[in-house]
DNA sequence: CTGTTAGCGCCTTCAC
DNA sequence: GTGAAGGCGCTAACAG
């Protein structure tokens, strides 16, 4: 069943059937209307290839994460889909996993599928994504991409803004000795945190020990190795920020592994606010970077591009901030001695 | 640039061209090497639209979840990618919030975009979708579908080898009075596990009461109103089982907040076993219903019934069972008389 | 305002 | 084993 069914069946032709269901404005609207009732009758939908190929618009738009089983990203995914589906567009999901094999793969994907547009909302800093991508001139969008990259839209995230707060809230409880447990620094993103972290500190006159900074992988259990080795420092840290939710969940984790409570005895603070971090046991204080409105930004950035009819060579730059939400998982820093060491048996 | 640009560098018509990148066999190695070197140093990649058209097939699956930001399905929709992308399809991913409006807008997608399969992991019964697709002859795989769909393969989940283990277990702590949260019941899959529970309640001879069985919608704020009914009772039950892992981290969350302690004073068990269950404070004990293998059922099934030239008429029934998985959400049942009444202010 | 027509990029008979 | 040609379903000129 196809166009030219409907036509004859309307009795109009296949170009009067195409503007019905386009609604151009300027067909008869009697005609329109037998068009209409001809294709709810036998349920025509329109082949988007066909359309794709003549057009030369997929109406598919790229969104490239790490990896969908983070609860960071489900909600981006959400978001993204819903303003999609409203606009017409499809999305083809894609994981990087961070394997590059895998991210060539992503790439020819999404040219074979000629989307267009990509969001890469992946804090990996893909440049072999860029290159192949942007010679074909798709519109694309990234978060963090350090330098400025010609005609590639970039959302700057304000890590200082949330980390800043995390840190004077958690030096207001008295804690002195506290620990940044950061991701993989090659990551820009991750980065970026640690060194708001550091900034931050420096800014209130805390020294941070190197011991104190420790590079983990952004999941759960990174959080659990890093607080077990944070524990066995001759002097344990009484708080400790995390560069991610996962992170501070690992470290929650490991805590009560170790029998040592949150927040009495070591306060704990994520980073991201996904939703579930709420639901922790103790509700995880943490710096919020709406995954709704970065999903919404990346989104709007692409549209906008694509409706640019001469792409500005300077890709826009778009700003998200941070902000930290306080709930229950730090908490006054014990007086007295530092604890030394775990004492577990 | 396109398969004609390819076959006039390497001096060869465009169907050698096609039946090169297709890797068909009978073509000349000289002559195809010929021409994936053009195709390499050009960057081409064929356009899958032209493809699809011409050949009929999208080499796209629908994939219907619930929604993304429910933990249960990142999981799936990850290991469904994976096997897809491996066997040369994309995925529309799809999400059908429970909302009739928006699963019409889903099905409409799926027909435009010409999917070669669906598969409907949504424990919904989203019957609706159903008719439209299936009159297309597009392969459905389900799961938990009541009757015998025509055509439709189904993936069968055995709820009462779990939910009896986890019942036993509870049991053989020395609880009693042992709650029930579950689902929204008009859902199939939910009401399946209540009625699991009841079997295996009255297996060993204890009863439930009425008042013990809460219905709640599978979310975390469900999970809290359950609990905070529950403790409302005259006599409160010792441990609750819940319909899935965010029930129970809703459960545990609203314990919290009440000052009960899991698992000393109440006892909690999920179902689903998402990779969070493990990382909750405490670890959650669940029933493993494995999110990997489901998806990687439903695939399989959809691959199995494309090849299948002449679609059987009966679709085909899978299984996959269900484990309980011990951590330490559970412990003795207190003895003593049960408490009355939350101690609470 | 409507119809006719020429492709979009590719695959696939069919001759050779 | 290779090439020429037709057509997949639709849209976008261009005539009328």
């Amino acid at each position: 069943m196809d166009i030219r069914e409907i036509a004859k069946r309307a009795k109009v032709s296949t170009a009067t059937v195409s503007r019905a269901i386009n609604r151009v404005p300027t067909v008869d609207p009697q005609l329109a209307k037998r068009v209409w009732k001809v294709v709810d009758e036998l349920g025509y939908y329109p082949n988007t290839q066909a359309r794709a190929l003549v057009s030369g618009k997929s109406r598919i738009f790229g969104l490239v994460v790490s990896e969908i089983t983070n609860p960071f990203f489900p909600e981006i995914v959400h978001t993204f889909e819903e303003l999609a589906v409203q606009g017409g567009y499809e999305i083809l999901l894609v994981s990087t996993v961070h394997d590059s094999k895998r991210m060539r793969t992503s790439v020819r994907r999404m040219i074979e599928q000629r989307v267009d547009g990509v969001a890469v909302l992946t804090f990996g800093m893909e440049e072999l994504l860029v290159d192949d991508l942007h010679l074909r001139k798709v519109p694309l969008v990234f978060v963090d991409v350090g330098r400025d990259v010609p005609h590639v839209s970039n959302i700057r995230i304000d890590y200082q803004h949330g980390i800043r707060q995390a840190v004077q809230h958690v030096a207001a409880l008295r804690h002195t000795r506290i620990a940044f447990v950061s991701g993989p620094l090659r990551l820009p993103s991750a980065l970026a945190r640690k060194r708001a972290f550091e900034d931050s500190m420096a800014e209130i006159g805390l020294n941070v020990d190197s011991e104190l900074l420790v590079e983990q992988d952004h999941t759960m259990e990174g959080g659990m190795r890093a607080l077990r080795q944070l524990i066995a420092l001759p002097i344990c840290p009484t708080a400790v920020l995390c560069s991610n939710d996962m992170t501070a969940i690992g470290v929650m984790r490991e805590a009560y592994d170790q029998g040592i409570s949150v927040p009495q005895e070591l306060s704990v603070v994520g980073f991201d606010n996904i939703r579930l971090a709420e639901f922790m046991i103790p509700p995880l204080t943490t710096v919020d970077m709406s995954q709704t409105e970065l999903a919404r930004i990346a989104f709007k950035a692409l549209v906008s591009d694509i409706s640019r009819e001469t792409p500005a060579e300077h890709g826009t730059e778009y700003q998200l901030n941070t902000n930290l939400v306080l709930r229950r998982s730090t908490a006054l820093a014990q007086s007295g001695p530092p604890r030394h060491k775990s004492t577990k048996p």
